[in-house]
DNA sequence: GTCTATACGTCGATAGAC
DNA sequence: GTCTATCGACGTATAGAC
């Protein structure tokens, strides 16, 4: 499908970190370069323009969401159904780049409005806190609903202080998603 | 204390919108003379420099957050003193410039990381989520009084397609945002 | 694939006239 | 208080040698 090069994975991975730690904006090219020990130059053989790097990024995570999604969308309205929607989901923040690309999207929100890719992964995200969302339901449902997969993604920030490892951090998140999850929706 | 003319407060107002709207370092201060109909020239007798202006955002906000503080710390721990502080935080919160200076804070976290009034801010923040915190207390604990203050900054965002007016919207984020503290709180 | 060199724009900030 | 004019620094991006 594409080239795959060892400096083209270096280039995203350090670029995700300073793009999170400095911000989007904030962080120069040359930045990167000099981190990977490179010049600009030889960022864009590998990339086309600084957004290319962002549209990378969220490629992967993109179909990962999509395939929940439609996971979902296939099962029965029970709640054993909505919680493994949960365990799911938090599997796949909390492997891999996803959860590091979903907190730099959170933090660079208005950084980021116009960039395409972001935008969906915007409208993946709001299609997660719905897919469970039923005709007559509440505004206060919703909110719930809402705030369940937002626990998810707060859990592991929101904790930073705390002596627990990433496995008891996403237990806790979890767990409160569920009950989140649960007064969100009917019952059943 | 400060001369205060009508072109300081435009400032102001200007700034957080298009801060907010588009990102901090996505705005320029050309964008900020032009809105508001004169030449960055004039900004720079107002303000001395960019940072100066979240600087001034930041101070109403802070004094107020210190005195909800501080009055949380001489109440006795009761359920009913947490519903009262959680009331005050969203008066607070869901009048005048103040919810729109913290979405501008969570949207240019990155960005704003090492500016001085913002760092306080996220500390004033990190104590409103700790100030009913007590020694024995578990993480799961710590998880839902955090997230209770979040999900008042939360509410006004998350169902901005909703079709009900402010007060609905803060009624409803302030009922889960107690369920929340009241879980994370002991008995009493 | 990576380099040097550079084009070209915009930024924040300042000097000094009015 | 606001202007014009300008500074130096840095940004993204490209051309062309190796």
């Amino acid at each position: 499908m594409r080239e795959h090069t060892d400096t083209r994975d270096r280039i995203q991975e350090i670029a995700l970190k300073l793009f999170t730690e400095q911000g989007y904006e904030a962080t120069s090219l040359r930045e990167i370069a000099e981190e990977l020990g490179v010049t600009k130059a030889a960022l864009y053989y590998h990339f086309k323009t600084k957004e290319d790097i962002v549209a990378s990024l969220a490629e992967d995570q993109q179909a990962a969401m999509e395939r929940l999604i439609e996971w979902a969308r296939e099962q029965p309205r029970t709640r054993e159904v909505r919680h493994e929607f949960l365990r799911r989901y938090a599997d796949n923040l909390y492997s891999g780049r996803n959860h590091a690309f979903l907190r730099f999207m959170e933090r660079n929100q208005t950084a980021l409005r116009t960039h395409p890719k972001v935008e969906k992964m915007r409208r993946l995200v709001a299609a997660l806190m719905e897919v469970f969302g039923e005709e007559g339901d509440t505004t206060a449902q919703r909110l719930r609903r809402s705030m369940a997969i937002f626990s998810l993604h707060a859990g592991l920030f929101l904790l930073n202080e705390e002596k627990i490892d990433d496995a008891e951090r996403k237990a806790l998140a979890l767990e409160l998603a569920r009950e989140l999850m649960d007064a969100g929706s009917g019952p059943g």
